[in-house]
DNA sequence: TTGTATTTTCAAAAGGTTCTGAAAATTCAA
DNA sequence: TTGAATTTTCAGAACCTTTTGAAAATACAA
């Protein structure tokens, strides 16, 4: 298979993975082209290369740069601004999982945090549902605690993790 | 606040965060709804407390049917078909990680190793793209044995990961 | 400054997903 | 069987998200 073939392939498969985590899939695929391409490349080799308007290259690169996976470069002598992405995949990983968190997670934990406050527990369905609620603060806390973990940890957590339940 | 509002309130956000998800926000709202409730409800009584229609309330049902976080149940002289959901979060977490991995992980994972091995490396770029991918694979086989871990594991798996973090 | 290259914006269009509701199919008590 | 209750289906409508592309804004060399 020639490289551009694989890339190509790669590129589609990538946003397809990512519009099925809620990510636009135009966002997916730009991000798949700057993981692996060898050099930056300016929005104008982005529009090209996934066959999208001016407008939609830049929103998207945009929002790449909003959750920190992609960077603005500038290349002497060149006018225009490149893009890069962080290859590093557990980087990447880190970096997703860090902005999901604070953006989903903790908009969470204070939802049921407040109603498991305020409902009304007079009867006996009133009860379980604080129970529930209990319980699921009780997981998101965990989750979040974990995730916390992982984020501040070096690359290695996940090997290492995997080590020890391995030698269990 | 109400038990009924509480609920309300609960079935809106559950929605959401669903959404964010890449899961229909109407079949998130459906789960919530059950989880938070003391009986199984019919169809109807789901239609009524979501507000929508017959259609759209069979197809979500049978959706959480399909990912085994709901089921079917029959009350004696009633000939309609209730359904209930299961209310043990780690469970419905367990198996949600269960379905979207073999949704969504095991393709990515055929689909790198395929192009790993058909790609052409007679350039540096090549070689580039083919160490990525190599990265990726082995991100994805660890995540996937970390995730197959926990799926069978107990539900104190998180706890004393957690605990074993704590005291490093 | 001025003029050109480049980036950003955003209203309208396109595209995709979800929902509706009525008709068809199924189930089951009698 | 029959027929009423219940569930399922699916074409079209409604809704939501993404994309386009041209105009406005910005950046910068001269």
């Amino acid at each position: 298979m020639k490289l551009d073939e694989a890339k190509k392939r790669f590129i589609g498969e990538w946003g397809t993975f990512g519009s099925q985590w809620g990510v636009n899939r135009t966002m997916a695929q730009a991000h798949a082209l700057l993981m692996v391409s060898a050099k930056p490349l300016s929005a104008e080799e982005v529009m090209e290369q996934l066959n999208i308007s001016r407008g939609n290259a830049n929103m998207n690169l945009r929002a790449l740069i909003d959750w920190a996976l992609v960077k603005k470069t500038h290349i002497p002598g060149e006018r225009k601004e490149f893009f890069v992405a962080e290859k590093n995949i557990w980087k990447v990983t880190r970096q997703v999982i860090k902005e999901r968190k604070r953006r989903e997670l903790e908009p969470l934990k204070n939802m049921i945090a407040e109603l498991k406050v305020d409902v009304e527990v007079d009867s006996d369905e009133g009860k379980e549902f604080k129970k529930m609620m209990e319980e699921l603060e009780q997981f998101a806390t965990a989750a979040d605690t974990t995730l916390d973990r992982l984020v501040e940890s070096d690359r290695q957590w996940l090997f290492n993790s995997l080590l020890k339940f391995m030698s269990k």
